[in-house]
Formats: structure tokens, sequence, C-alpha cells
DNA sequence: TTAGATAATGAATCTTTATTCATTTATCTT
DNA sequence: AAGATAAATGAATAAAGATTCATTATCTAA
């Protein structure tokens, strides 16, 4: 065993991530297993799926995993971590493009169909795997607090703007604008992806904005 | 080995259902077993929660919960099974009380948030187990299929009374508000239940109805 | 070109748990 | 109350699969 390995193995985790991050750039090798774990977890479930599954899938051998993971849970967490730090990036930018509460609110929404449709397996993982995640590694980066956080802000600018009621309750209200979104990516998930999720954005935000009851 | 363990164990199925089916009134075991899976299965996560949690917590030994159930995945089923017919009736009852839509809509959110309030394990399962469930037993009636079911009527009837908006995609209306619902669930169980659940229901509508936007 | 360092392999190990079933205990029947 | 019948027990089994690590392959720099 050589000092590279051992630092790896035994728990020194800073040293390990400072190697990973360094990876993330370097080893397509990671890229691939992480892909591969993406695919393996959203088809069969994070308990289902074997390691032998995801290294067969990423054409290398079990042992490997563990050259650039700590674990299996730790898969899971920098799949997950990932892939919130790119999304929440786009959705923040999506954000900042729109002018008034509403372009905001639009923006928004659109974007997150978007990237949820562009990447059907982290649709799946995002959707099914949060809650163990949250058990493994309560600090994570929870990308629905972000979402909420953002939603908070648009209601506010959109009662200062007068364009939203100033009855609202905005703790319920943003819960309900991120719930109705996600009850509709899972709609689209469970239906295997076959229709246009973005094509949703625009008759969504109208629902929030003007509801069902007629004129 | 006596003859009805003979039938209990080797995949009789039709009649080992006729003997549960007996039991679930008989038996004050089942349900007690019934309970403590819930409440291991809701604290740990199917996968995580092992048998012998469940024993003990029923107060049983191991080997007694495959008298009742075939299997660990089985009473998975029968709990989902078992809640799932409870609450629908209830919604079912709740809507008919309603005369016209926007009643029938309010009655359903409102008993759907009493029921989930009532029983936060349920609450918990329906939320983080329905994929894997979905996974082992595909035909397992599906309570957010019939619940959209009801949405769908409702809304229909609502736009035939005039009180909701012709050019509804209806599809999309009735994943928007279970969605939202759920979502306002969700939040509640993160929240370990600390708040009133059911005090949302007439804001809940209120938004589905008018929306955001000021008049 | 090759010695030393790094990376990858995959068979063997180790742990965890669901499930079984021989045995014991409780319940019923006459 | 004895003899069945049914129910319950929990230690032993067996399978699955995550993780390890001795071995092998690949790379790098002089």
């Amino acid at each position: 065993m050589n000092l590279y390995s051992f630092i790896l193995r035994k728990g020194y985790t800073s040293l390990q991530n400072n190697k990973l991050d360094l990876q993330k750039n370097k080893s397509e090798k990671y890229n691939k297993i992480l892909n591969s774990a993406g695919a393996v977890f959203a088809e069969y479930g994070f308990y289902k799926a074997t390691i032998a599954q995801i290294a067969a899938r990423a054409g290398v051998a079990d042992g490997t995993l563990y050259l650039y993971f700590k674990n299996k849970d730790d898969i899971l967490y920098q799949f997950i971590s990932f892939k919130t730090d790119v999304v929440f990036k786009k959705m923040n930018a999506a954000v900042e493009k729109g002018q008034n509460a509403e372009d905001k609110l639009r923006n928004l929404i659109r974007c997150h169909l978007e990237e949820f449709q562009n990447d059907k397996n982290m649709a799946i993982i995002f959707r099914s795997e949060v809650r163990y995640l949250r058990d493994i590694e309560p600090q994570i980066k929870d990308i629905s607090k972000m979402y909420l956080d953002l939603l908070s802000d648009i209601i506010e600018q959109g009662q200062t703007e007068g364009s939203m009621r100033q009855d609202l309750f905005v703790g319920l209200v943003k819960r309900f604008i991120l719930g109705a979104v996600e009850g509709v990516i899972g709609t689209w998930v469970s239906a295997d992806g076959r229709y246009d999720l973005v094509s949703m954005a625009d008759p969504l935000v109208d629902l929030y904005l003007t509801g069902v009851r007629g004129e």
C-alpha cells in the first residue's frame, strides 16, 4: 500500500475531498462512474442498485469505485451535490434575467422544467432519494430550500410591485408553487418522459397567477 | 407442520388472502404488526427498517411476522393497501357532501389534510415508499390515480357550472392541485408535524381558485 | 529503457438480515 | 383434564452485496 491510497482509504476526509475535487476536472473516470451511478440509481433505486451494476456500466472494476468514492452512500451524495450546484446556478441566472416578479417566476419555472427534462435520471433521483440522502448527510445543500428562498424573494417583489396580492401567506404560496412543479415533473417521469415538459411552463405559471376560477 | 401454516407458507395466494382478510377482523396481532411496521418504516425507511425492529416493537417474535405476511414486501403492500382503502373512502364521502365544484374541492382538500395529519406515519410512507411499492406490486391501487380522477370530475363539473374557466387544461390542473397539496404535506412532515396542517386547507383552495395575482 | 509511483483489478472476506422450521407454548374440544 | 390443534418462538441458515487488499497493469521521469 502506498501513501496515496492510504490517504484515500482511511477517513482523512479533507484530504480526500481535495483529491476528488482535483479529479473532478481531470478524471473522466470519476464522471463516468457518476453518470453510470445516476443511470443505475434512477432505474433501480438507490437500494436495489448494486456496486457491481454501476461498475459494469462504467466499464471499470468494482474496486475502482472505491478509489473515487468513500462508499456507496458517497456516490449518491456526490451525484446530488454536483447536480444541485449546476441546477441551482442556472436557476439563479434565469431569475436574474427577469425584470419584474412575473417574469422572474416564469423564467424560474421554465428553467426548472428544462433542466429536469434534459436530465431525467436527475429528475428521478431527486424525487426518490432525497429523503435517504438527508438521513445520511443532513447538511446536504438542499435544492428545495434554496428554491423556496428564491420564491420568497420573487413573491415579496411581486407584492411590492403590486402585481401580487398583499394578503398572501408567503410560506404557503412558495410551497404551493414548488409542490405543483414537482407534481408536474413527477407525472412526466411516470409517463417515461414521453411528452414535452417545458411546454407546461406557461400554462402552469398562468395557473399560479390567475387560478382556476372563471373571471 | 400443520395444514394451516402450510397454506400460509407456500404461495397459495388466494387462500392466504382469504385467511388474512378474516384475520383483519379477528386478530389484533395482525393490526399490531401492521402499525409497528408503519412506525418503523416511517422512522427508518423501508430498506433500513428490519424485521427484528418491527417484531420487537409489536412485541412478537421475528418468525411470527411470517404467519401473517408473506415477506417484508408484503407488509408494506398490506399497509399501503389498507390505508389507501380507508382514506379513499373518506375522500369520496367528503366530495359527495359538497354541492358545487368549489365545495367539493374544498371538502376534498380538507379531508386530505385531516387524514394525513391524523396519521403521520402514513403521510411519510406515502411520500417516500410509493415508488418502491409500484416496483414490487405494479397493480397496487394507487391513491394518486384515484385522487386525480376525483379531481377531473370536480373540475369538469366546475366548468359546466361556469365556476371554473373553460380554457383549463384539465390534465395539468389536476396534477397542479395534487402536487401542491402533497408539497404542503411534505413540508409539514419535514417540520415534524409541529403545526396545524388542516388550517392550510382554506388558504390553499383560495390559491387554487384565484391565484396569486392582484385583482 | 526502466525504476518507481500511481491506478486498476476482481476474487475473497465480512456483515447484515430476511427467512425458515424444529421446538415450545397456548388454546381449544370433548 | 388429556389429547389434539393452532399459534408463537427464536436460533440457525443462507443469500446478497458492500468493501478490502494482494496482485497486476500503466504511466512518468531520468
